[in-house]
DNA sequence: ATGTTTGTGGCTGAAAGTGGGCGAAAGTAG
DNA sequence: CTACTTTCGCCCACTTTCAGCCACAAACAT
């Protein structure tokens, strides 16, 4: 499972790095293939392939007029694309992907279980401090008894 | 139960050893294995893996649009990682949070029953005085027989 | 006073992270 | 089609980080 987040950094020629944590749950669990997209370009999604392949298949049972499914669909393959891990367990970041959700220098990479998140350092910071946590928020969690 | 607060120090590579109090605990009750993250980088939390599990199965039992739940999970999974307590009842602080939480040097460990929580002490201090117990509080508190 | 547990610091080898060079491949223009 | 530029995969090398030890200091109990 990947859980937790670490930062990286992607190089001058838009490499990243996977964290070796995660690195070894990917090659062990899953392949060096990776469906790496975005939902609305404001950070990357990478999925091992063999989980982007389930999500398909959960996809196809949806009609294909579903307005969802077109909406989650034109924007994943318009920022989709396969990349392959290198020896140095490395990937090259789409250039698309690299403008829009600004992946270049400090980054995270964040376990979500079965796929990895990558933010900008910077638009988190900024992702946050627009969302802080509310009193509400406290009192849903604690009444959970979190 | 964690249960008190002790000083320690967070050595200069970012180590941090359990107070021997605690210590004990954790061996007994629990594992080696801890989740230690924070949700608005303020102070760190530490919790025993087991413990830490069974939020992310309460929290699975909220829709997975819930804003509490997305903002509570977008903050711990960024500042989280898994750490192992070495030989020496020790743990490697994340240098994400040795910098957003200033672990370094004087640190206040204080027990919440079934995690841990770890201050600043310069933090600390900043944090009582501005959050001074109210007479609500009292009132709260003394409705509870307390 | 003496031994035992707890806390602190430093050393070191191994692993992880970072960056650059180079040539192949792909894309572009004439 | 050819020449030129850009992108990128592969390889190598340097730097930084860190886990595992060891050793000493401090606190505590006997």
């Amino acid at each position: 499972m990947l859980r937790g987040s670490y930062t990286a950094t992607v190089d001058s020629k838009g490499r990243l790095k996977f964290p070796a944590a995660f690195k070894s749950v990917l090659e062990e669990t899953y392949s060096v293939e990776f469906y790496i997209t975005s939902l609305n370009g404001d950070f990357v999604r990478i999925y091992p392939f063999s989980v982007w392949r389930e999500i398909e298949d959960k996809l196809a049972s949806l009609p294909s007029f579903n307005n969802t499914k077109k909406k989650f669909l034109n924007r994943t393959n318009y920022f989709g694309q396969m990349v392959r891990m290198d020896s140095q367990s490395r990937i090259l970041i789409p250039a698309l992907l690299r403008q829009t959700a600004h992946m270049r220098g400090e980054v995270a990479v964040v376990g979500g279980l079965t796929y990895l998140d990558v933010w900008s350092r910077e638009r988190f910071r900024d992702e946050i401090d627009q969302n802080p946590i509310t009193p509400e928020d406290e009192e849903t969690l604690s009444n959970l008894g979190i």
